[in-house]
DNA sequence: CCATTCTTTATAAAAATTGTCAAGATAGTT
DNA sequence: AACTATCTTGACAATTTTTATAAAGAATGG
């Protein structure tokens, strides 16, 4: 039973924006020395994040990725679904899947236990909020690496 | 988020036994006929399980596997860390893993999220047993498959 | 016009999963 | 003792998924 990394990278670059960027926006490159993400893959992360529409995009010179929504109105369960395409622990418990049925659909007992799995992950997953991250990171002291696009050199 | 395809294996082969040999055992290429997973690779599921001291073997003819607890002592969950050696999500909250320490460990929120999460689904798959899995069968109807070596031929 | 940044698609490397093969050990049967 | 059915073990091969990397393109701001 495992999360893909992209899940988790997902989860973690939208904190980073939500954290460090204060909602404002953050570049790849960022997020990418931030995070110990490789710039590439993180880049691929967030066209799914995009088309999704859980963050917008501009380009060019202080361009980057912006939250389109708060951080209270995004869950951990939204982000793993974009990235991951579903949290369900077996394939032939999701209902979009028709492609793999199971053979023995309707007469396989531990298909009951899957689905109650799956079910009980989503809501646990769609408990937590980019926000309620935010608080706990603020609690255990982590330090706020604002963009230096808002600094001053004196 | 996907449960291995061994794991998936291992906790229907376990049931099986328990349905449709009622505890008295079963042969590897009766349980591979009835729940269609290939005999060999089967083989290696309940070697790691036998190792594990869930089940028993007895070579030779009318041999085969038996459960070395009873079906209500046995859990879903009990089952899968066999199989699959440990049900968390991410790599860096497995204590025993230390091999692959992640390097954020510390500062790192997201991991108290998916530390959360492997302890629910833990729980939930540990609080279903295969006497339970037994039960919901009946319930549906399913038919028990007995052994033909406590057949009769008239 | 130019540098920077996102966009898109293709592709490759690595890892995990899934499955097969074959030789051997053990137990029961004849 | 010979024979057959079954588990045992380790090696290995195929497939799929994950995890990236590369490169050409499009938009933006200065």
């Amino acid at each position: 039973m495992r999360l893909s990394t992209q899940s988790r990278y997902g989860v973690r670059a939208i904190f980073d924006i939500a954290y460090h960027s204060g909602g404002l926006g953050a570049q790849v490159k960022d997020i990418s020395r931030r995070q110990g993400i490789s710039q590439r893959y993180l880049e691929q992360i967030f066209q799914k994040l995009r088309r999704a529409g859980i963050v917008g995009s501009k380009r060019g010179p202080s361009g980057g990725y912006f939250l389109s929504k708060k951080p209270e109105q995004i869950t951990v369960g939204e982000v793993i679904r974009i990235t991951e395409g579903g949290i369900n622990p077996v394939l032939c418990v999701n209902p979009d899947d028709s492609a793999k049925p199971c053979a023995r659909s309707g007469g396989c007992v531990t298909q009951i236990v899957w689905n109650e799995a799956g079910k009980r992950l989503n809501d646990y997953f769609d408990s937590v909020t980019i926000k309620d991250l935010c608080q706990l990171a603020k609690e255990m002291g982590m330090k706020k690496d604002f963009d230096k696009r808002f600094m001053y050199y004196i």
